[in-house]
RNA sequence: GGCGGCAUAGCCAAGUGGCUAAGGCAACGGUCUGCAAAAUCGUCAUCCCCAGUUCGACUCUGGGUGCCGCCUCCA
């Protein structure tokens, strides 16, 4: 494909319902806007992937050479949050300032990149105002008891990221939702919200009030990155109303050719939740499985399938007697029908197994040993006197990954082009047998050099090897509630075993081990071990 | 009902109008190993169904079936 030479950059665009090249409004420059969190909760896998996603997409542009403006809102206004405080006691913007930390713990965790712009509604409320009003002026947008709507009908545009119809829409108004008998037409919404008491408010021409839900992101979006720019992303789900409104809102005031130029989305996850019982609880918050997991391997994970593709996100409930998999109502029951096993709800949750987390966790290990052995590799062997070219596997991965990237930002198909080379790379660290010294050496420098920038673009694979293998595996250990220190003393006993080549001692041992869930690996440097 | 998406090996998942349809997991076989494990090498699909366009389609068009999402301030 032409299309995915180096520095042409291929993204789908949901306006136009296809790829197309990527030409920002300034060459060289890109201007990101992406709907951010409502601070309300601690964050799930899916705020996780919609953050994750365009910052996979900020990192690439920027490592092919842009200059990114990238913008990430926190609505800390908003009605649920509203509800959720007066649940708790505490106030709307106690509850917002709480979570939004929580949102950045959340987000460092996954390496995913501070925003170069971070507004507030609540910082913004000037330039919504000031936006609403030009609605209103311009007679998009009527004003009833304090309440502010938007004229849809009177927007000739609207429908057309969503591909949706007014007169169809008007149709079915109604059928499935109560309409505010206020409003002009059904599809109507509001740009301004009068206050209830014991709300937060502000000042405004229509009176004590707060804004509506779709305004403040076409308000901070001009603010920070003017009335037309580059990209916005968001989930999928946001494409009706929220995206659309937002273009009612912008064009509308600002004229039909300005706003986003690319509507980048997300897909969902899907979770097992029918496969999991409601017992036995749901960890599926970004917190609960950094606990368990290194947050890397999620960040891996998300990465593993396409970003418009669902996600399917696997758990398994097994028997703690003989291991067979439970189906929801076993696991209610807490009742093997395999082997007649009860048990409870407790230990049941114990046995919650992450099938497709942990094929990422072992993935990742795998590309961690490899990258370990390589730079200790490096540092021992002697570097060649001579340049030599590498071909071949390693030679062609930076520039397949980087095509991959371009096309759509691929990373599954960019993850893909890394096995070759990882398999060349272990072969010639196991054995330097009929290869050229320097040759050996300089695959094995362009490797860790290209894994390098591969890391830059995915912000994976960019930890110390060492220190991440010894998380990983400490945090694996817990999970399977591993003792180490009995694994470490079985070890040593069964390397004097070896030592003195008492093969059915050492056996036993590792049969032992294997009870444990620990296999070892025996070497030309020692024993050690790993999980099974 | 409206709009959109998806359907590729046991499982997950890229991709292409025509050369051997990436890769991962699982499985099987070889190398390595005291035996193993890890690592490595190899084996393992004709792309939901029907019709059409075409010299040629898994890839394009139409129809069907089956999943899923949005239309309800959930990413």
């Amino acid at each position: 494909m032409s299309d995915n030479s180096l520095g042409t950059i291929v993204l789908y665009n949901t306006m136009t319902a296809s790829k197309e090249k990527l030409e920002t409004l300034e060459p060289g420059k890109c201007g990101i806007y992406c709907c951010g969190p409502t601070v309300y909760d601690y964050t799930h896998l899916g705020n996780a992937r919609a953050a994750v996603v365009p910052d996979l997409m900020v990192r690439f542009l920027r490592h092919q050479g842009y200059e990114v403006k990238y913008v990430r809102n926190v609505t800390d206004i908003d009605d649920k949050i509203i509800s959720r405080s007066a649940e708790q006691g505490v106030s709307p913007t106690d509850l917002a300032v709480r979570f939004t930390e929580e949102y950045h713990k959340d987000m460092t965790a996954l390496n995913a990149l501070d925003p170069d712009v971070e507004p507030k509604v609540s910082e913004t409320i000037e330039e919504i105002i000031a936006l609403v009003k030009q609605l209103v002026d311009k007679g998009l947008a009527y004003d009833m008891d304090g309440d502010v709507y938007y004229r849809v009908p009177d927007f000739k545009g609207y429908g057309k990221l969503s591909n949706r119809s007014v007169e169809e829409m008007l149709e079915s108004a109604g059928s499935r939702i109560d309409v505010d008998q206020r409003k002009e037409t059904p599809l109507d919404f509001a740009l301004w919200k009068a206050a209830k008491p014991g709300e937060p408010s502000w000042t405004s021409p229509w009176g004590e009030g707060r804004p509506g839900w779709h305004i403040e992101c076409s308000a901070m979006s001009s603010k920070h990155l003017g009335d037309s720019f580059d990209i916005h992303g968001g989930g999928r789900d946001l494409i009706f109303p929220h995206h659309e409104n937002e273009i009612a809102q912008s064009q509308g005031a600002h004229g039909e050719d300005t706003y986003a130029k690319y509507w980048v989305h997300n897909g969902f996850i899907n979770f097992a939740g029918e496969k999991m019982s409601k017992s036995l609880g749901n960890f599926f918050t970004t917190r609960e499985l950094t606990a368990i997991f290194p947050p890397e391997t999620l960040r891996y994970y998300l990465m593993t399938v396409h970003y418009r593709s669902g996600l399917n996100f696997d758990l398994e409930v097994t028997c703690p007697a003989c291991h067979a998999v439970l189906d929801k109502e076993q696991q209610e029951s807490a009742k093997c029908e395999a082997c007649g096993h009860e048990t409870t709800s407790d230990i049941l949750k114990k046995q919650v197994r992450f099938p497709s987390l942990e094929e990422a966790d072992d993935r990742l290990a795998y590309i961690y040993s490899t990258l370990e052995a390589s730079q200790k590799f490096l540092e021992t062997a002697k570097a060649p006197g001579q340049d030599v070219v590498v071909e071949g596997a390693v030679g062609e991965m930076l520039g397949a990954f980087i095509a991959h990237m371009a096309n759509d930002l691929n990373s599954s198909g960019a993850l893909g082009v890394l096995s070759k080379p990882l398999g060349e790379i272990n072969g010639l660290l196991a054995s330097g047998k009929g290869v050229n010294k320097a040759l050996r050496f300089a695959i094995i420098d362009l490797f860790v050099k290209s894994m390098k920038e591969v890391a830059e673009i995915l912000g994976c694979f960019g930890k110390d090897p060492s220190s991440w293998l010894v998380q990983r595996r400490d945090m694996k250990a817990a999970r399977i509630g591993l003792d180490t220190d009995k694994v470490e003393g079985l070890l040593i006993e069964r390397i004097t075993a070896r030592q003195e080549k008492d093969w059915s001692a050492a056996d036993r041992i590792r049969d032992e081990l294997t009870e444990l869930g620990v296999s070892v690996q025996d070497g030309a440097t020692g024993s050690v071990w790993s999980f099974i």
